[in-house]
DNA sequence: GTGAAAGCGCTAACAT
DNA sequence: ATGTTAGCGCTTTCAC
């Protein structure tokens, strides 16, 4: 391979030749592979040092692994999917994997299947998909060929592996808080369905259904109140004033995320109302902002750290040779803060 | 390539004896290249779509392109990466390219550089740095083997293309703000340096210096005040208790960076202080959550969709054969919100 | 306009 | 323990 300015990209070759070997030599010390003598290993690492050879991912696709991991985001905007992202960098790291992310560009079902195919056409040794939308038998196709974690969806799967939070055991939280507070007319902000998949394995959708249950287990049945539009700063805005122009309006209100919950903030302030005082606000994902001073918003903390290093450490297992699908769930907690109080 | 469920994957030697051609002839359709009868295309093309056949980017790296494009983000907490993404998608998206992307896991300039690498062992056919803090011979080393584009550093290069924001101007824009108010007290929260790199290219550098310069033009030099953090909310937390420590305390704080104008919203709050009336705070970047009513936070805004569209033109210049360097600015605007007033 | 064949850098089966 | 060699899927000369 020729190099832009003339000059040849080092190769497992030049390496060979440079320290008088084979290049299975090379390629032996390079994957710690059995049968290496510890005079040959050095050899080839200083000849490896000396010329600054790395291997080229490409080349090595071509017949055994990339040392790549894919990570399927709907966007990078959610700070939330950072918090996945850390841990499983954190655990894939020590084992020499290096994550790539590609963005399934919002919520649409067609421009997450062609991120899904770019990291597929890339041949990474393994996928990490969050929150998707796809179908799921796109889904288990792909993990038949290639180790698969699905993050945030609720449906079991013989093929691939699920890391989730316990969005029903969540939801119950946030809604019974406001209960306990003393509140009736409790609304909820959720989001749109799109795509082909059977809604209620997803996460918005167990979180709403959740909140109708609980509320119908409370006799709140009468004062469920929806707004469906999308768990982003705007989406929770424009539900929050949907809601609020319902007559008598509601005295709490549970964003389905915290972005949705600061839009819902936002709105509420512009209806010139106050937090708590007229409405109370409970958020979800609890997102480094919402611990924030002036903004105070009680949330459910899911750990998105250990779900991100717990995804990592899955597919290592995968190409280890685990072969049998693996569910883990973490236990969200409530974070109480200003934002919820009794009703006036 | 054997699938792990014991099928084939498609290849194109599949599609092209299913086609009866040559593999030649797939390989020129696939590419759009010249030399193919419409008889041809439309017969290869059948094939393709029966087959369901996708180009493996790993064999292509081989030989050709990737159609692959790969962005280094410090990370992806920031909101205002996404914005530049997004540009960057939809710019390059057209033609027909991916967009992969990898972390730098935060200011280290060790660990970008091994996110650069592993672009390039991954043979991207272009790179696109966002806010890099490696040397630049580093970024010029990588930019002689593969079209390269930096965004948001102040330095010329001949080999590489760079994107930035008129920081200086946005900078002015801020303080002199703040100052036709009436501050005089003016203090500024910036980032620690950290790398090799002549510190004086760096975005955050030249928003202090022209925060130093504008302070001293206006006979303000004894009032300088900098709190030297992060870019981050926890950032702006800790400078703004650092500065509202001092006696006198300042009345407006410049912070070089929305998420840390955010943290310093949160301090200021906490210690018992109202914003604007005690301290005014102007934020830089324009974040969404800047515009929400309950915060409203006075900042300048540089548009990052321009800046992503951009840095993906100007990649795709490169494919195409410009060798000669770009260089592209944005002017930044003020956007004044209730965060900044008069003092009292 | 079309196809045959070489070869990109690496890994793995096989031979020594 | 080490080396030889075939071949992964694609692009690209170079014939025809």
């Amino acid at each position: 391979m020729v190099t832009r300015d003339g000059r040849r990209r080092v190769t497992i070759t030049d390496v060979a030749s440079h320290a008088r070997v084979s290049t299975t030599a090379v390629s032996k010390v390079l994957r710690n592979a059995y049968g290496v003598s510890e005079a040959m290993r050095a050899k080839v690492q200083a000849a490896i040092d000396e010329l600054g050879y790395r291997p080229q991912a490409a080349a090595r696709a071509m017949r055994g692994r990339t040392f790549t991991f894919g990570v399927v985001l709907p966007h990078i905007r959610n700070p939330f999917f950072a918090d996945i992202l850390d841990g499983f960098d954190e655990q894939i790291a020590g084992a020499g994997y290096q994550a790539i992310i590609v963005q399934g560009s919002g919520r649409d079902a067609e421009a997450e299947v062609s991120a899904i195919d770019a990291l597929v056409d890339r041949q990474v040794d393994g996928i990490l998909v969050v929150a998707a939308v796809v179908a799921r038998a796109r889904l288990e196709e792909m993990a038949r060929n290639t180790p698969t974690v699905v993050l945030g969806r609720h449906d079991r799967s013989a093929v691939y592996d699920s890391v989730l939070d316990d969005d029903e055991a969540g939801a119950e939280l946030a809604v019974e808080h406001l209960i306990s507070l003393g509140h009736r007319r409790i609304a909820h902000i959720t989001q749109k369905d799109v795509g082909a998949v059977r809604s209620v394995t997803l996460l918005h959708t167990i979180r709403a259904r959740t909140y109708e249950r609980v509320m119908a287990e409370h006799g709140l049945a009468e004062h469920i109140a929806l707004a469906a539009t999308a768990y982003t700063e705007e989406g929770g805005h424009q539900g929050t004033c949907e809601l609020l122009a319902r007559t008598p309006r509601p005295t709490a209100i549970f964003a389905g995320a915290d972005q949705a919950a600061f839009g819902a903030l936002a709105a509420i302030h512009e209806a010139g109302l106050a937090v708590p005082g007229d409405v109370s606000v409970v958020g979800y994902d609890n997102a480094r902002a919402a611990a924030l001073s002036h903004i105070s918003l009680t949330s459910v903390d899911q750990d998105g750290i250990i779900m991100g290093k717990t995804a990592g450490r899955l597919l290592l297992e995968r190409i280890e040779g685990r072969t049998t699908a693996v569910r883990f769930s973490v236990t969200p907690t409530l974070v109480t803060r200003r934002s919820s109080a009794p009703p006036a």
